[in-house]
Formats: structure tokens, C-alpha cells, sequence
DNA sequence: CGCTAATGATTAGCACACTAACTATCTATG
DNA sequence: CATAGATAGTTAGTGTGCTAATCATTAGCG
């Protein structure tokens, strides 16, 4: 009996499960944001987005996708949703016509002055200290890491 | 200087974001559930609602709602797909025709056997061990917990 | 120089997940 | 007992998020 991995009876309980924890508690933090986001008139994906590109602007579709560690084919739609609420502009790189400059309007850069308030408002919703919030995001970039070291999974290029 | 949740210059940056660790770990580790649940023929959403068969059937869809904290409306395509699967049988109760009486097929219950490999091989697959999957349940389930007390949301029934 | 391979983005198709609106059934109350 | 209100599910509509396939453009190599 050395196997640290091996089963126990319970281990198939739903409320065991941490990839059920997590879920929802990612669903659960997201739903908190709603009403927040609501105001600036952003979804959480597109806040996220913003929060890309206030940072750095113009960036391409998939340094974008890198960023969120999200698919292109996720981005792409996000973006033409973000272009008609009028906070985006899409606009081909001269010089490589495949490649897609995605900037700021003067509205989307504006709204980054409400949103400076988001983190903190968010912070005191959750009733979460700041410590508490640097302690769980270490937890969850442990736990990223963990699934990109997974040597059984398909290979990554 | 005494607000704890005072903002500071880079609050905005999207590294710096729970809500970004959180949804991209959230992806990240249900990612890692596909190829593992691929053989057995399940999404990850599916493979809980039968961790929530497996403890208990039939149940209805108002309970395996409650149980998986998403919405009825998620919930009900969600089933049908799984009887389509053959995994579950769908039928209205005797005596109440508004509910519905979630089963377990005999496939479905065969099932189980394969699937109480799965936590193990997930502990495995993330290297990690059942103590830090302790440790990370609790604090998912504290965050759960943070986002239910948010006095500023929206009153729940 | 011309063609193949690689790259960047989009589209199609599927599966969640949510809110709001709707249907069917049951319960409670006058 | 009849009807209003509550309850259980489903459907419609929107927005992600993924894989696979496609299109356009560029880079690389003989």
C-alpha cells in the first residue's frame, strides 16, 4: 500500500471532486463580476480583452490569444463584438495583409479610467484581503502549470 | 492610507487578475480531463452529472441542478444528449407529471466501474498529490463560500 | 522566379451556460 | 370545485470556447 495515487471508495463523490470546485468557483467569481462589468458594458471574456489591450495596443489576433490563452477561433468573434459596441477598431497591418492590427477607439480607451476601479470593488465584494487574492492566484498559476507539465498529454509545439 | 482594497497602478495589469487565473486554470484543468474522458464517451459537464447519478438516481432535474449549481435550462439539453448516449432514461414521475425522473441505464451504471479510475489518473496526469488537491478544494470551496456572502449582489431566494 | 510550406485569421459545427419567456402540471384558497 | 399562483421543465436567444476546415497572404527554397 504505497501508491499515494490509489483510490478510495469515496473518490467518486461530486463533492470530492476538485475539477468540480473549481468550476464553480470559476463560474461562481465570474457571475460576481456581472454586475460590475454590466456598467461598463462589457461581458467578462471581452473585460479581459480590454484589460489585454490596455496594456499594449495595437496587438495582433493571436498575441491576443496568447495573452488569454485562448483559441483564435475563440478571439475572432469576441473582437467583432467589441468593434460593434465601438470600444475596438480591426484594421489590417500594412506590410502583412494577413495579420490584423487590433486598437483602441478613443471610447475604449476611455473606459479604462472606470474600470481602474473593478479590482478593487471585486476585492471588497468578495470580502477577500489582498493577501488572500495573491495567495489564490499563486494556487491557481501552480495549478496551470501542473496541467502544462502533464507528460501524458498530446503533444505541444 | 488605510483602505486595504485601495487600488494601486498596476491592478489592471491581466496578469495580475484572480478572475484571469482562475478561468484559464478552471480550462486548463477540465482540458485535462478530455482524453482521459474521451474513452469513456463524456464531456466533462456530462461526466458530473453522472458523478451525481452514481451517488444517487433517479433524481430530478431540479435536484441534479442544485447539485451541480448550474441552471435547470443548462442542465435539460445537457440530459438528453446523455440519453442519447445511452447513459440515462428520462421519465415523468407517477403521481407528479411536471417532474422528471432522471435514471441510470445499464450502460450508465456500467459506467462507474471505468470512471473510478478517473480521479486517480487525474491526480497522476496533474502530478499532484491528494493532499495538495485537499488544500486546493478548500480554498476553491472559501471562494465559492466568498461569492455567495456578496452583500452587494443580487437577492437570492 | 515559381511553387510549396508556413502563418494569420476566419468560418463551421458542436457543446456549454446564462437569462427570459413559455408550457404543463399541481396546489391552495375562496 | 374552480381558478390563481406556484412549481418543474423546456425552448429561444446570446455569448463564449473548442476542434477542424478554409482562405488569404507571406516566406522559403530549389
Amino acid at each position: 500500500m504505497t501508491d499515494v495515487t490509489a483510490g478510495t471508495q469515496d473518490d467518486l463523490l461530486l463533492e470530492h471532486q476538485l475539477c468540480f470546485a473549481l468550476t464553480v468557483a470559476s463560474r461562481s467569481v465570474v457571475g460576481a463580476y456581472k454586475p460590475v462589468l454590466d456598467k461598463l458594458g462589457l461581458t467578462h471574456p471581452q473585460y479581459l480583452v480590454m484589460l489585454c489591450l490596455w496594456e499594449s495596443s495595437p496587438r495582433s489576433v493571436r498575441d491576443i490569444s496568447g495573452a488569454l490563452a485562448q483559441e483564435p477561433a475563440t478571439i475572432s468573434p469576441l473582437l467583432r463584438r467589441l468593434e460593434a459596441a465601438g470600444f475596438i477598431t480591426r484594421q489590417r497591418v500594412p506590410g502583412d495583409e494577413r495579420t490584423l492590427a487590433v486598437g483602441l477607439t478613443p471610447q475604449g480607451a476611455a473606459l479604462r479610467q472606470q474600470a481602474t476601479a473593478v479590482p478593487g470593488t471585486m476585492m471588497d465584494r468578495l470580502g477577500l484581503t489582498r493577501e488572500q487574492v495573491t495567495q489564490l492566484h499563486t494556487s491557481m498559476m501552480d495549478l496551470i502549470a501542473a496541467t502544462k507539465t502533464d507528460s501524458f498529454g498530446p503533444p505541444r509545439r
